[in-house]
DNA sequence: CTTGATTGGTGCGATATCGAACTATATGGG
DNA sequence: CCCATATAGTTCGATATCGCACCAATCAAG
């Protein structure tokens, strides 16, 4: 890879696919039954970004296919974690509000991961974690432009 | 996260998810029909680190359940991609070989997203990508201990 | 040797994911 | 205005993923 050898991404991409298994089992290891790692990444995505957007740019923003997206949704209405309204702008769109149970499930279990993440942390170096961000931000434009 | 903030990594996982997903997209743009990446995954892991490995020290290192491991053999055994044999050393478990096809395969499947992964280096910093891989390895290995 | 606990692999049921086809609405060119 | 095309969302069917329960083989303690 020092003279571009595309071995390399292989081996990242490889690595990538298990640090998500990794942290998709800790994270569901703190959800309530029922909900998974999706389901908590559109509710921290709401308060983040903020609510009111639309399910397409929520698929947009997660790279899934809409009818992943909508299935989703389907689960966090049940649970009356997020509201669906119509877009007043657009009669064919949705618009996607979170719930106070919502609101509330999330900081709850920002909570519990606090503590969890806390633990790896002091076994990191937290430096050089802080230095990969951009990095994979990058791959990730890139990978998502030329596709 | 510059004094240890969980917040850090939430963002960080939900980076790697997404490029996990722009990988294996791109992946299985390359790959035959019925084909998808976990079971090219496999095929490389075989011709990586060799095959005659067990199903659960695949399933170990892929950190998936070892029945997700049981269905993707069974799609590669099912294409003529692998061989599974009984385990010599130990009667309840087996022995996973790759075939000549699967190889030639994983060949082919090496070449083409070689061209495609090229064009993306050609557009990143190769040197900071190189940088970040052991770190990942570090995040993967601390991880994997503490749950 | 016997027996209880452990381990590798599979079958099954529940749910997740995703592509294809469909509906309804919106948009742009005449 | 009308129509062709594009877009947001859903439905549906196929397959993937995973937890649970099970079987068979191994191992460990006595």
């Amino acid at each position: 890879m020092a003279q571009p050898n595309p071995t390399g991404l292989f081996e990242l991409f490889n690595e990538i696919g298990i640090i998500n298994q990794l942290a998709r089992a800790r994270m569901e290891a703190r959800l309530p039954d029922g909900l998974i790692t999706p389901h908590f990444s559109v509710l921290n995505h709401l308060i983040r970004v903020g609510d009111g957007t639309t399910p397409q740019r929520m698929a947009s923003a997660f790279q899934v296919p809409k009818t992943s997206m909508t299935h989703t949704l389907k689960g966090l209405v049940a649970h009356n974690l997020v509201d669906i309204r119509p877009n007043p702008e657009d009669g064919r769109s949705k618009t996607v509000w979170i719930t106070e149970a919502g609101r509330q499930l999330r900081n709850d279990v920002i909570a519990a991961l606090g503590a969890d993440f806390g633990i790896l942390l002091q076994h990191l170096n937290v430096e050089k974690l802080l230095e990969i961000k951009p990095v994979l931000t990058e791959l990730r434009i890139v990978m998502d432009e030329n596709r």
